[in-house]
RNA sequence: AAGACGGGCCGGGUUGCCGCUGGUUUAAACCAGAGGAAAGUCCGGGCUCCGCAGGGGAUGAUGCCGGGUAACUCCCGGGCGCUAUUUCGGUUUGUACCGAGACAGUGACAGCCAGUGCCGCAGAAAAUAUACCGCCAUUUAAAUAUGGUAAGGGUGAAAUGGUGAGGUAAGAGCUCACCGGGCCGACCGGUAACGGCGGUUGCAAGGUAAACCUCAUCAGGAGCAAGGUUAAGCAGCGGAUAGGUUCCCCGCCUGUUAUCCGCGGGUAAAUCGCUGAUGAUUUUUCCGGUAACGGGAAAACCAGAUAGAUGGUAACCGUAAACAGAACUCGGCUUACAGGCCCGUCUUUUUU
RNA sequence: GGCGCCGUACCCAAGCGGUUAAGGGAGUGGAUUGCAAAUCCAUGAUUCAGCGGUUCGAGUCCGCUCGGCGCCU
């Protein structure tokens, strides 16, 4: 499998979101992230990054944004298919391995994870 | 060499792997991919729309002079004022004061001789004229009273030019010398602001326009979520005769199969604008100009996303990097900024 | 991205450039009560979001910065 996230694999509109918040079958929380996700209708996991919105300034969020959807393409052919996966993260100075951390804890307590890894 | 101040520039680099956006493109592959402030949105343009932008008013902005520019609250050059340092000259016993010059910094730097307003407290008196203490004269034994007086004290942010001499009962530009003001000049220099020179005037009147205001100049309004096209979807009802030019009036334009307003219903998607390009563009260079800048030549085309693209990791150098992320676009201003480099001025130390 | 509004004590707030910045609620202390509530009395701004400027003097006028809020399709 790739590790690629290309455009396919990513939520896009506002109803996507909405959808997904609003019908959230998955939910876990950690300090300083959250994740939320439901089962979807296509072979493929769809993700998102999001952030409180008072979360620092323009280059903080994106630096964030990007370490996420960085983690996730190095562990996502470790996920089953079928869900819509949007992170919500939360203000604070997290680096590379201190946000992976937090992303298999997310994922465990999910309970999403494959069970045979 | 170090430090301080001022000005200018750079703002991590190279390679491999895994990824993202755009272009060429069958695919693969290749190429390109955030800033000096991209920021704040404080000014000024381009561009788009408003059934047109015409006039007047209101409102707002600007405000020494000349130049630059598409334009500006910007930039360059000059003038004047203020402040600090320093030099020279004068006065004085003297800390000091006054005048002239140099260099640096700085100034929302038109007008309180159009009108109006305000100047609390203190002080006798705050813009109108005025005597609290004091001084002098007259009166009285004295106290006191009347008059003269702005030199001294005191108050204040500010008190009717300053110093010295004469003068006087005591005083006062009352008179004179020097300095500082005001006014005039058909004079000289300068495009001008202004400066110089000459004459004249004893100098009856302060500050505040980032107070109203006056004068001059400039502004139609809204902003790419502007605006155009396509697709999907829905349900109409009530009201007005006028509506539009986004503050008002005139003028102008449109109109009754019309237009507008209110309530209600539907959509929340794609595409153009949008950057692959001809531009106030970028790089190099020549010419003109004190400079800002202008003109020419050659070469180049250099982000274009839309949950929103530059990251992660490994190695090396290293302070194992500050402030910080394009959203139609450009010129400025302001604010943030680790570290490094260059230039100029001053100070200290060392060497010759 | 663009446009606009606001900031005065813990909360709500008034404030013509001029003492020591109104008022209400809450709080605190006291009085009252057997104990409370209610009532009465007293009480607080070291810097009016911050910095700079104009002025003799700024909460107020002007500029910049910070923080908060609203609108657009």
């Amino acid at each position: 499998m790739r590790k690629s996230l290309t455009s396919a694999e990513r939520l896009k509109s506002k109803a996507d979101f909405a959808l997904v918040f609003n019908n959230a079958g998955v939910k876990s929380a950690c300090r300083g992230a959250k994740l939320v996700a439901r089962k979807n209708s296509f072979e493929i996991n769809r993700f998102a990054v999001t952030l409180v919105r008072k979360f620092g300034n323009a280059v903080q969020r994106n630096y964030a944004r990007r370490v996420l959807k960085e983690i996730y393409r190095n562990t996502k052919q470790d996920l089953p298919t079928g869900y819509d996966i949007i992170v919500v993260l939360y203000s604070g100075d997290y680096n590379y391995h201190e946000r992976e951390q937090q992303f298999t804890k997310l994922i465990r307590r999910a309970g999403i994870a494959k069970t045979d890894s």
